[in-house]
DNA sequence: TTCGAGATTTAGGTAGTCCGAAATCAATAT
DNA sequence: ATATTGATTTCGGACTACCTAAATCTCGAA
């Protein structure tokens, strides 16, 4: 049987995997909140299971199966965030946390009635791609808006779901999935980027920036852009 | 902490307090679907968090604040159902065991953009009254179809949402809370009852008749109401 | 090459929910 | 009044998910 917390582990995996080539103890703790102690266990029990590969000490990863499972949970999430945000007029700021509950209990009919009502959208509020009922997904290569040259001009794809009050703030200054800017310039010490959105600039911390997916409309002439990490 | 496991108990102890005098242990093992003994521990419990007033071996109440957290429990089940079933165009046989899961993770946000959304509903699908936000429900006295004499004319008010089957069925003969019936006669020794509703005549089981409740419209000339149990 | 520091695992334990089997109780029939 | 029986509780045990503290490992700095 798979259980809430199996599920909570295996998505957290698969989110971590997305980001780092190498998910330890200490990640997979710090994300579903619970000990370091208590992740080993769990691994131990998930690695069982065959639905991750852990090498004591080193780290772990999804399996096939475990993958497909993270993607489930994955999918109803995210089509759960886009009918709160579009159906409920939930604001994207609050449809997180309630979809990180209802995740786990909605049926497989239920998913399939959402998704119909919403003519089998793509993303979801923050831009993420919703894996389609088959499990197959569009993972793209994320460009961090910390990783872009002054000069550039790009389009916000995505943002992080997980912080309310990033995504309150974000809002505040239109910076949305599908918004146009410009990288005016970054400073080398601090990280702080300063932007163009539309005729008005305004200055971004490392933090806030780091969390923002753009993807490039048109580069800067000066060279290339940044790799991450 | 509430948790799940305590909101079915203290759910299913409000529903069996409404249809019988004396609430057991076993009745409540059936509704829960553990053993007698896992249910006696779990009042031993829920009594000690002043719940319920559990007296061994005589029987369980729910306490006020027993009350009350059941009522929010009944409060979401009735409105998620009344959103499926309207919102999505889940069928009325299908709505309680996703209700069953969804009622205990939904946030107080939800619940509210729901109820607005619905415009304050205050009947679920299967006629059940939906307790208000501050706690108060319309406890009206239920009259079950089989303990209704002969001649007369009666609408159905409530009906079971338990039996996926038993809704299936109804749904086919089209009696549906609203329904307007004639109790032709009452067979005394299996307890079939004949039904006129609308123009055609149809005969149902004791079982099924039990599971449906009326108001009366007009009665018979030739007798009272019978008196259940 | 050795030595820590930090990450990780192991050990020992708690809380919650469940079970079957055995013991006990309460109510009824004799 | 007593025996029987069905309901209920008690007992011993299982399983999951969590914790802290102690032991152990790994890897980079010296
Ligand atoms: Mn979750
Ligand atoms: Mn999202
Ligand atoms: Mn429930
Ligand atoms: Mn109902």
């Amino acid at each position: 049987m798979i259980t809430e917390t199996d599920q909570n582990y295996l998505k957290e995996t698969y989110a971590l995997q997305l980001e780092h080539d190498h998910v330890t103890t200490s990640m997979l703790a710090d994300r579903v909140g619970a000990s370091a102690a208590t992740v080993t266990g769990m691994l131990k029990k998930l690695a069982e299971r065959q639905w991750v590969a852990y090498e004591p000490y080193k780290g772990v990863t999804l399996t096939e199966t475990g993958r497909s499972i993270a993607l489930e949970v994955v999918r109803h999430h995210r089509l759960l965030e886009t009918y709160l945000s579009k159906a409920l007029g939930i604001p994207w700021d609050k449809v997180h946390d309630e979809a990180e509950r209802l995740e786990h209990v909605i049926s497989e009919y239920l998913e399939s009635r959402i998704d119909e009502l919403l003519d089998h959208p793509a993303i979801d509020p923050h831009g993420s791609p919703i894996p389609a009922h088959d499990g197959s997904i569009r993972e793209s290569a994320r460009l961090h808006l910390t990783d872009v040259r002054a000069g550039t001009d790009c389009e916000i794809v995505e943002v992080s779901d997980r912080d309310p009050g990033l995504l309150a703030r974000l809002d505040r200054l239109k910076l949305h999935p599908g918004t146009r800017l410009q990288v005016l310039g970054v400073e080398p010490i601090d990280g702080l980027i300063t932007l163009r959105v539309a005729t008005e600039s305004l200055v971004l911390g490392s933090k806030t920036a780091s969390q923002v997916i753009v993807r490039i409309i048109k580069e800067s002439h000066h060279g290339r852009v940044q790799q991450h990490h």
